[in-house]
RNA sequence: UGGGCUGUCGCCAAGCGGUAAGGCAACGGACUUUGACUCCGUCACCCGUGAGUUCGAAUCUCGCCAGCCCAG
């Protein structure tokens, strides 16, 4: 008998392409959009749900609308607009793998009899035979790897999980997209927050948050005031453009101090830290780490990897050292290790030292 | 009220007789399944104002206006 499988389809060229492979991986496939914001135009808007269908029906898939904005809303948005309100900066996309993707959809997969789930993400499943544990590898196409959105996936959901876009460049993704007359072969990627497709998440968060986000001062690092800032939840550390001052050399904000409602502005050179504290760590190539390891570590989505050494200091945290000062390590963001092309694990920043 | 100094893009600031550098900010784009960073592009037909000298002035001269400093 067949293994079933979902497709997790965005509309998208990567998941479409996705869909291919795993129904010709021998999987007996169904296609499935979410629609988890539905007001707004975000995955799930209308062209999108048309064109995932389109390529579902092109490939003989049964294909069907998940209704996951109750879900979605509670465990993806709920944590963005919770975040900014501590003065963290979070990264939606990975909770939305981790609960929505691979949580929420694994489950009613499950519970339906489709325990693979498909997804056209640039990355690697394996298992290591000897121990038994599952690895997750960078794509084989470094400029697209998406490896750092899934380093929260349990072993439970790796074991249950298909990337067929793994071992492929993207140029050769649309190339079988446009072989198989797929009608989205040259749709542009995706970008932007999906839920915020104006770009404009300062509103969005202040229409979603019970609190109040008045203006501030705008300090240096000596407490000299600058100006007066927009509201805390405008600001992310590292961020230069957007503070509406001048000065003779370009500032950057340093850190967000919500208690004082402030924002710290510094020169460039003062935005660098060589250690950081994550917590909610999730490991994948091993279970615990018994003895500080060397990896090499990102500190945001799109960073090449750096060395560093990584040691754990709790059953959900570890502390990541740089061999060299990385440049405006910032809270919520997520910090994942790696060696060689293999993903150690990772966590949310909680703490930079130095 | 005398004496001195200054007045160039939103901010800072080059220029000192030959036809307006640059930085910051802003705006647009690229990049991107997060926020940032980064990169590329745009951004003073005009130099407080009026008159003059000159082939030609932001650059020289005179008047006026504004600001700053020192006197009193």
């Amino acid at each position: 008998m067949k293994k079933k499988a979902i497709v997790a389809m965005s509309g998208g060229v990567d998941s479409s392409v996705a869909a291919l492979l795993t129904r010709e991986a021998g999987f007996e496939a169904i296609g499935v959009t979410l629609s988890l914001f539905p007001k707004k135009k975000v995955c799930g808007s209308p062209d999108d749900v048309k064109d995932a269908g389109s390529v579902a029906a092109r490939l003989g898939l049964p294909f069907s609308v998940l209704h996951f904005e109750e879900s979605f809303e509670e465990q993806v948005i709920g944590r963005f607009v919770s975040a900014y309100e501590q003065g963290k900066t979070p990264n939606p996309c990975i909770d939305c793998n981790r609960f929505i993707k691979f949580g929420k959809l694994m489950r009613w997969g499950e519970e339906m009899g489709y325990p693979y789930v498909a997804t056209g993400h640039y990355a690697r499943v394996e298992q290591n035979l000897e121990t038994g544990r599952w690895l997750l590898r960078k794509g084989l196409d470094e400029s697209k790897d998406q490896s750092y959105m899934l380093y929260s996936l349990t072993q439970e959901q790796l074991s249950r999980l298909l990337l067929p876009l793994g071992g492929l460049t993207k140029a050769r993704v649309r190339e079988i997209a446009g072989e198989n007359g797929f009608l989205n072969a040259e749709k542009r990627d995706s970008q932007d927050i999906c839920f915020v497709p104006d770009g404009d998440y300062a509103s969005f968060i202040r229409r979603h948050s019970e609190k109040d986000f008045p203006p501030g001062d705008f300090v240096g690092s000596q407490g000299q005031r600058y100006g007066e800032h927009k509201g805390i939840i405008h600001y992310t550390v590292g961020q230069r453009k957007g503070l509406g001052l001048s000065f003779p050399q370009a500032m950057y904000v340093q850190r967000l101090d919500v208690e004082k409602n402030q924002v710290v502005l510094c020169p460039q050179e003062e935005l660098f830290s060589k250690s950081l504290v994550a917590r909610s760590i999730n490991l994948i190539s091993q279970k615990e780490l018994k003895e500080p390891i060397s990896v090499k570590a990102k500190v945001r989505y799109r960073q090449k990897e750096q060395p560093a050494e990584a040691v754990q200091i709790g059953p959900g945290a570890l502390r990541v050292t740089f061999r060299e000062p990385q440049r405006a390590i910032t809270k919520g963001q997520a910090v994942v290790l790696y060696q060689g092309d293999v993903v150690v694990g990772g966590g949310v920043i909680a703490e930079t030292e130095q």
